[in-house]
DNA sequence: CATAAATTCAAACTATTGTTTGAATCGGTT
DNA sequence: AACCGATTCAAACAATAGTTTGAATTTATG
């Protein structure tokens, strides 16, 4: 059957992607774990390149409409809502996905991790040329949250709230080795989430700067 | 002139390694760019590990020493900080690198970066190993700005706090790039840096969530 | 049951990687 | 000028990567 061997190698892909990152994964590894031809790999998903994108793509695919569902109905009880309460409706839609697979948010959010720090902005257009209405959406009940903050400070908070976020999770298991071992104490991704938030809402809410562009047209980087 | 040779490798590390990241820089791309042999690299610095090591040795050496005096100073003049204070000062020894090489400080960040999310741990454990004491030293400062929250809260708003500052800044070009076009602002380093302080220092000071640890036994990431 | 399409398989291919080798060359010392 | 250690160089090496191939096998269809 098809659709075995394909699911088979999405999972041992996720896993090993999620745990090792996407180039230091091998299809060798991939198939190996799979215990499927590696020749089915370009037979069933193109190339490699194309793999990366179908793992991300079955979460993406539940997460963004339940984000998006999440975000209406928030408004519709809060016009005004709280920053807190923005990034808070992104709660339940990452840990919709661990019924959707066994330890699906894990999984997904370190994919996230890897897809922004190791695709060299590929993730991050697919995202928005994909779900771009989604993120608008969004990017603008934060702006209803914040109002005192421009369009470009927003931007910025935003990007700081995904590296917050991105580069945690992809930490997340050292993160959580230290933290046992230092402090006894046991968390898991959901504990990780909710840790995130606090410093993410009050982040993003912060007054702006006083200086806000020093050497506006020196060193461009 | 052996010094030479060696100097010309790094200066084509550093830059390579900051715009495509330790892996996807090849031995032969560095020494193509250096115009020096390929097997130079390997005479003068062992492998691409050492080498590796060695192009942020060069920053770490002149940064870390700035930061504890600059913290020292601090400290005699306000023993109980703030968050910002704290935090801001790192600025001036990051900006210090722009004084010891051209573009120094976006190189670095970036380097760092590329370090802490590509070497699956290994940057982390070698700076806490070399400059374990600094690094006390600043949480300890840190502690003092937010005596209310625990030290394993603090542990985990450190790590946010980089988290945001190291991805930022590996993704600062891209960044930089999309609020020239969509922002018509032009941004630097040094005014990303600026822009980041209000976030990290609120996010660092927020008020501890009240949801500590749930499901604490369950599903360990 | 037979035919055709879909899938699996072992093997080879091409490209790139970090590293090593041994001879050639350079630079300073006696 | 002759020597010697340090350095440079072109070339090859071994390992790994993604991809392709063509035959073998399975699956579905008439």
């Amino acid at each position: 059957m098809s659709a075995e061997t394909k699911t088979e190698i999405l999972n041992a892909a996720e896993s090993l992607f999620a745990e090792h990152g996407f180039g230091d994964t091998s299809l060798r590894a991939i198939t190996s774990q799979a215990k499927v031809n590696l020749a089915s790999v370009n037979y069933h998903f193109g190339s490699k390149k194309q793999l990366i994108q179908e793992v991300l793509q079955r979460y993406l695919r539940i997460l963004m409409p339940a984000v998006d569902q999440q975000l209406k109905q928030l408004l519709a009880q809060h016009p005004q809502p709280s920053v807190d309460q923005v990034f808070s409706s992104l709660v339940q839609p990452l840990l919709l996905l661990n019924q959707v697979r066994p330890n699906g948010t894990a999984i997904f959010v370190r994919l996230l991790g890897r897809g922004y720090s190791e695709s060299q902005g590929h993730l991050r257009k697919y995202i928005t040329h994909h779900y771009g209405a989604s993120l608008q959406r969004f990017v603008n009940a934060v702006h209803l949250a914040v109002p005192q903050l421009s369009a470009a400070e927003i931007f910025w908070r935003l990007h700081f709230a995904i590296g917050t976020f991105v580069f945690t999770m992809a930490s997340s298991k050292a993160l959580s080795e230290i933290a046992l071992a230092d402090y006894q104490q046991q968390v898991n991704v959901e504990g990780i989430i909710h840790r995130l938030m606090p410093y993410i809402s009050a982040g993003v809410g912060a007054p702006a700067s006083a200086v806000q562009n020093p050497n506006p047209m020196l060193d461009i980087a």
